[in-house]
DNA sequence: TCCATATATGCAAATATTATTATATTTTTA
DNA sequence: TAAAAATATAATAATATTTGCATATATGGA
């Protein structure tokens, strides 16, 4: 896979929503009302309101044109599933546990002030 | 760190500029001369053109503002490094090698037609 | 002190993203 | 065959992002 694409859905990922519809892809084939059912307030939303079905069309067609997923047909179905290679492992890193900093080069914590490694430009 | 966070930072890292800011971070403490440097078309810019130093600096606000980065001061120069801790897992992602796509659910690749796995709702 | 260097900030224009609403398409069922 | 279900598309409005350009700020050196 070349970069652009990966950048391209590094993108597309970055939507809670979407990000939602991608984790319950993981789990296997699924159809728009299954995400409807999902992203309802009832239903275990994690976004306080509901989310409309056009709009989770739409965030379909995004993830769909960024080669995100894909789809088949059964009947008034339209089952949806991942196909890019990269999700499973960028969902695992937003599952996966880090703290909330890496460690600091030395500065004074209140001046900020420190030196530059390297060489200087003239 | 909180899921939100991490999808801040996905979309902080959207964007080729702002990837290969990061990825020169990633060998070390750098300041803005260097990003200047190395995004300029002979200092072997990915991009067509020069990326200008006020739009260096945008990007390095808005990279800061998402907490993926900080900086130190020494003089004239503002030295910026990583904080973020899932940087470094996304830039070896974006590394990685994968294949175009995953394996596909069965359906008729004419069609487009096959099977709901699941319940039918009524 | 005056100037060059390193960097940031503010603003406007162009463009992209998002959600909403209304409507269209296709398929199934009564 | 008409209505309902499942889903997509289109148009719009509200926002957000991105870039370019001009200018501001701070530091170090002559």
């Amino acid at each position: 896979m070349e970069k652009s694409q990966k950048i391209e859905a590094l993108r597309a990922i970055s939507h809670p929503v979407r990000i939602a519809i991608l984790e319950e892809l993981q789990k296997g084939v699924k159809c728009v009302s299954d995400f409807k059912a999902f992203l309802s307030a009832e239903g275990g939303s994690v976004f306080g309101k509901d989310i409309s079905q056009p709009n989770i069309s739409q965030h379909l067609a995004a993830l769909r044109h960024a080669g995100l997923i894909d789809y088949y047909i059964d009947g008034r179905l339209r089952c949806y599933f991942l196909i890019n290679p990269i999700i499973p492992d960028l969902i695992e890193l937003l599952k996966k546990d880090y703290p909330d900093e890496l460690p600091r080069p030395k500065c004074c914590p209140v001046t900020k002030k420190g030196t530059y490694p390297g060489e200087r430009r003239r």
